[in-house]
DNA sequence: GCTTATTACTTCTATATTATAGAAGTTATG
DNA sequence: CATAACTTCTATAATATAGAAGTAATAAGC
């Protein structure tokens, strides 16, 4: 078995957020809103970006210019997609999370 | 609500190992077969003590030493329990998760 | 009709944090 | 000495951060 790496935290947030099937037409800042809403923090935008430019290279997601938009002065934004590859990559490392937590939500945390 | 970073991925699953109700007497070797296993993936025993390093420096982990073992020439093994915040910030960042992975076993990724 | 602002992103720079490989260290036996 | 079963160290690479800067068409102000 060939030596793969785990995804990062944040890629793999991103990947998910892209992944989801209600995730349409997903961008930088959609990106990061979606996960600052999933998950109560706050994500830099600039590691949103760095983090699509790693997983692209990874292969992972694919890009895409969409049509000027007024709205921002006659700029497209870049739209991502995950590809097979990057669906599979987030179930597996879903899986294995979820391997890994087993029994988890019955162990008491800290309260508040 | 103070600024907080998201747990590494590593740490992640290094902390969801340990905290895991299945898991008992954890200890860096031990965990890095665990992680193996549940990913089928290799980790660095290097990284597993790196990230052990981490999560008690913030309180997520706490460490303590065992009895002398003959198996090991007499020396100690250093075991790890998740503290209850260790177990509370597992559990937000499973949630967090899962709120971002929402339908994700519906699609279709890269087949084999 | 020209600046200057505004909008809604995207990119850049510099730095900090996390993860890796691989070698070295430890201590009582064999 | 060598071995066993970890644990630590060194050096480097990959990932994530903050905050500033860049971009292109309209909108505002003079």
């Amino acid at each position: 078995m060939g030596k793969r790496e785990y995804l990062g935290q944040l890629e793999l947030m991103v990947l998910l957020a892209i992944a989801r099937p209600s995730s349409r037409d997903a961008y930088g800042v959609s990106i990061a809103r979606d996960i600052a809403r999933s998950s109560g923090r706050q994500v830099a935008l600039a590691s949103v970006y760095a983090a699509l430019e790693r997983l692209e290279r990874k292969g992972f997601v694919i890009s895409s210019l969409g049509e000027p938009l007024v709205a921002r002065g006659g700029k497209a934004r870049t739209y991502f997609r995950a590809t097979p590859a990057g669906i599979k990559e987030a179930r597996e490392t879903h899986a294995t999370l979820r391997r890994l937590s087993d029994g988890l939500s019955g162990l008491k945390g800290q309260p508040a």
